[in-house]
DNA sequence: CATTCTGTAACTTTAATTATTACAGTACAA
DNA sequence: TTGTACTGTAATAATTAAAGTTACAGAATG
């Protein structure tokens, strides 16, 4: 993850539960999260596409839950933004002529995706309605 | 994490072990990884400041590990490079005057330490001595 | 049919990362 | 005692990625 689309993601998810089924206009939300709207619309397609919310397009339209929080697991919200390995891209190229350049990036991959379990086994006990339920 | 100091440092690290305590220089290093000297440079340096590795200057100069591998852990490598936290940086400044802008930055940064504690108990339970024992 | 939304593409700006150049300082060895 | 081969580090440039902006078509409402 190197962005800050986990933050954004889940913010607007916070905003969603806390609107308990009214509509979100993306420009009330970037209003929240001091971004840019379009940024937020971008960001509900993609939670859109995961299942996670729901829009309504056209006038008094908006943005809601597509599920109940607490059926909404904090590991969805990772899955949802997640793009790049956890620790870091294997973006290099080695030299394939020495032995440990030829085989790290396999060994990384292997290594950021058993690490990658671990935290998705933790975000996936903790759901929007836990992480809703802190703000008083 | 956002960048690749992970996969050099734990390249370096591995390069380091695999040369049993005969100096590499960082051209060398370089040249296995595919990037430029200076960075290497610059990551040996840091990861001396974790005494990590030593480095010794002038003529047939190079790096060495400081520490034998099975006691260097992965979650050392990874507090060495650490910058950012886990999930992406809380740099947005919400807006103050919503109940979720106001709050949501604190309960973000309790998250993500109680999930980067997890990331590390996983890691500690590895070693440079196991990851380099993975190279055939 | 004017208004207020979403959806999305194209583009610009900003920030972060990576690469490069340059050179002083250290150690070795002839 | 001097040339050579290194490290250490600063300064800067180039590249890439992220975030912001503009623009506008299309949908729903009243």
């Amino acid at each position: 993850m190197n962005n800050s689309r986990f933050a954004i993601s889940l913010h607007i998810l916070t905003l969603l539960e806390k609107a308990k089924g009214e509509l979100l206009s993306s420009e009330w939300i970037a209003g929240s999260i001091n971004i840019n709207p379009v940024l937020v619309r971008k960001e509900l397609g993609n939670l859109r596409s995961h299942g996670l919310v729901n829009s309504k397009e056209g006038k008094n339209g908006g943005s809601y839950l597509e599920k109940a929080a607490d059926q909404i697991s904090l590991a969805q919200v990772y899955h949802a933004v997640k793009q790049d390995h956890l620790l870091g891209v294997s973006k290099n190229t080695p030299n394939p002529l020495c032995q440990v350049g030829k085989q790290i990036n396999m060994h990384l991959n292997t290594l950021y995706d058993s690490t990658e379990q671990t935290l998705i086994s933790e975000l996936s006990k903790q759901t929007l309605a836990d992480f809703s339920s802190k703000f008083i």
